[in-house]
DNA sequence: TTGTCTGCAAAACATTTGCATACTG
DNA sequence: CAGTATGCAAATGTTTTGCAGACAA
């Protein structure tokens, strides 16, 4: 879908910013942070401000279509939650892999007495298959 | 067990600072911030600088006798990973409750190709029972 | 005495805020 | 014009770092 007429339905302006942060999430699926989307859009966009993106990420979260990561990182990383998946952060190298087809999709019902869940993050910490080797 | 032992069994000398914050965190499951256990050992322990906090806790996770929560938040909080459990987290009301028996306890590793796992955050974000009330 | 632990003060760094200017409908 | 978007500079707040003094094996 364009993305201009997706900001419209969650009711988002779709300003050439707005348009080209989540185009650069959409096309770039390596969970970029804050700082990773401003050095890589500045070229394009030389006035765009870090305030800016702060601002666009932000409101993006909050109409829920961008997600955080929240994975033993200072820096806050970001995802467009496509499809469900895990991810799996290697503790050495500090990679973020996608795990497709791993999530807690069925939760027992009973086993969350009376917590509305709106979403689940699901993170592995452990090791990738190369650091296995030069471990 | 003896706080004073298990450390020694995790080669951490057992310092009065760090049997203290150990037991803290034992003792006051709301999975507190480094700030939170400071304010709270700082009548005990006058002396306490947030510097040693941060020290004890870093060495007390790298040990893998606690574990940190990122649960979308600024402040990290801690946890001791005694028995298998995942958290929820309200978005009204910000508080992290416990969620018993829920864990992606048996991943089926053929999903998981290659990676290796040495530990598991699961975290549900949505509405408490009583924010959904007030909701 | 030698290495470890602790604490102070300063630094680092990501993110937020206040406010002014520039768009856009 | 009115409301929204953007940008700059300064502030905020948590965590880290460097170094010195205190403590423990």
């Amino acid at each position: 879908m364009e993305t201009t007429q997706l900001l419209r339905e969650y009711d988002i302006r779709p300003s050439f910013t707005r348009v080209s942060i989540y185009e650069y999430l959409k096309s770039h699926r390596v969970h970029p942070s804050a700082e990773d989307i401003h050095r890589a859009l500045s070229p394009t966009i030389p006035t765009l401000s870090r305030t800016t993106v702060y601002n666009t990420l932000h409101l993006l979260v909050q109409k829920q279509l961008v997600t955080t990561l929240d994975v033993e990182e200072e820096q806050q990383r970001y995802d467009i939650p496509d499809h469900p998946h895990a991810h799996f952060k290697c503790r050495k190298c500090k990679a973020v892999y996608d795990l497709e087809d791993v999530h807690p999709s069925n939760i027992p019902q009973d086993k969350l007495n009376g917590f509305r869940v709106e979403e689940a993050k699901l993170v592995y910490y452990g090791l990738c298959p190369d650091c296995q080797q030069t471990a």
